[in-house]
DNA sequence: CCTTAATCGAGACGGTACGTCCTGTCTTGTT
DNA sequence: AACAAGACAGGACGTACCGTCTCGATTAAGG
């Protein structure tokens, strides 16, 4: 028997109501206490569906419909790589910028939420850039052996930035870190 | 001024109370009450000296002796550059592990927070290595016009890693590292 | 009537686990939640069948075999009173200690139950003793008014001793509160 | 050391809040949640105080001015007894009520909070007598061993009322009880 | 030498959130 | 209908920190 069955509009009501938070008063300012409030539903039923406060966080994340930006493959690596690494900055400068910081916090916190962080979260969007780049392997665009440094050039600086919340994400910097991909790719 | 100075005796317990807390129990087991009572001292005075668990945090990782680590000038980038990646990445795979990573939750708190952690901890760190560089170009090494690029390749993946819990700050992750940055330095 | 009946088996898993619960943990431990989960029925089935804990009390104390205790007529009162006092004290002594405190909490905290449980255990009770006096009165062993009264004096001092945990409901306190009723129904 | 003491105010604060919500909505009115809200006072600075609900309604009791009845010595044990259990049941049929019924719901369960109570009400309410008592023997009015019995006479039956919330701690009721203990004083 | 003023410990204080438990109701699908 | 399962709003539980605030007791430097 299966008994009762979870009320998806108050999933919906919980998730936005972690959503509006987080934004509205970043990682401090959402709590599980508030979200309940917020969301006019009991603590147990936050608490039913999410053991943490990070759980809940990289839910509502998720159903923020990531909108699927297309996978460009026009033939040259830079053109492939640009406007991902265009679009990837904008999204961690704007919209998603009081969020993703609320995921780095919380993962800074534990390696619980981090494994968790990376699997559905970073991992994913990781693999945007590898079929990029095993096409480009294929033209002989990139000769160095690891596809995850390639990656990591790319986000590690962007992570960087959105920690210590340097305002750097600009559209020339995605410029000069595509062309240091580049060059790494390629190594002389 | 007159009045009953500050013990310093107290200043370097509560340090130490500070860092052993955060090294035995992470950001999370951290507490301005725990580390009153670790010192065995009163709140008070804990309060008199940091405004906040932040400042705590970072006076405490200051005072750990930093010993300095020379920097290098061997006449070519590479050699400059290699070891002080390799340290940079040790440290923060062991000693410093813990602390950083409460550093990088409590930066993506609030900016607060991170602009003090960039003025004290982040930027003295950048500037080792702009002395490199800055000799790399004279000698025609670097064609690159910004320096901050290049250090934020290194830094980026480096934070990267210790946000996420990734096990990557390994010698030949180093090596990949310094390479990327020396391609990008003198793109083709 | 229509429908499925009432499976009886449940009633009586409903109270057993209600014994045992009030049993073993006290008034505080014997919670609907418990009842339900010791029992293996649903919660919608404890409260099918009642509609508070005080009921369910009630009648899982009803439902005890109250093993009929037979009412003596030796034709003097002191010898019909004295081994019912004593088989009241030694009872809420021993086996029904746990379960008379649990009635006597659940009456104290409001009138409605105190209602019910007079109307189903302490009315009953006291009728046990009405025939006994109304005998003895007839063969002018008691001349005092008020039967209630009499009746009082044998379960007042008995509560009061449950209520408070008073070690006291021995064999000679039997006597003594026995020899009490005899003075007070014939007063000098 | 013993740093800062206390607050008197929000003693009687948190003490007010407790008589007034226990008096207004009884026992299960009374929590701990809601004396800190009705006092104005922290949770914390309720529970520093008092460890449980029990504790708290005991020295909200105590702190009641129970103005002293002035123990009467008329020279005859009637005489004496007569106001003073008119007086108990007065107390408890009117004013103190809902409080000695909140007193009986915690004591019924359990023993922790009975031996406190015992300590602080029951015993104290109990001397009252034995002076009478204790007098009357000399004068030769009593001759039966035990005062004790005596005691539980009067408050047995008076704790029995209020329980089951018997309306019946009237005047010619405490004259009818102390009848029946000026008999079993001295027994034919 | 004797104020004067900041320090010290201890710990109270109002808040906010935590995560758990129970109450009594309700909504499924199954028997 | 009754049933198991379990979701639901609501409310209380007792605990942990936060940052501020009294207390009374030191502890130096400056008058």
């Amino acid at each position: 028997m299966q008994g009762r069955p979870r009320d998806p509009a108050r999933d919906e009501a919980i998730r936005k109501a972690a959503l509006e938070l987080v934004t509205e008063r970043g990682y401090r300012g959402m709590s599980m206490e508030g979200v309940a409030a917020r969301s006019g539903v009991s603590k147990q039923a936050v608490y039913r569906r999410y053991a943490s406060k990070g759980e809940l966080l990289l839910d509502a994340l998720d159903s923020v419909g990531r909108e699927v930006f297309p996978v460009p493959d026009t033939g040259s690596l830079r053109s492939d790589l640009l406007p991902m690494v265009r679009a990837a900055f904008d999204l961690h400068r704007y919209s998603d910028k009081a969020f993703s910081q609320a995921v780095a916090a919380e993962a800074a916190q534990g390696p619980d939420f981090a494994r968790l962080a990376v699997e559905s979260v970073i991992n994913p969007r990781r693999d945007l850039f590898r079929g990029i780049i095993a096409r480009a392997r294929e033209r002989g665009e990139v000769t160095c052996p690891d596809d995850d440094v390639l990656i990591d050039l790319i986000y590690g600086p962007m992570w960087y930035a959105l920690l210590f919340d340097f305002d750097r994400l600009t559209d020339e910097y995605a410029e000069s870190i595509t062309d240091a991909v580049l060059a790494a790719a390629r190594p002389a």
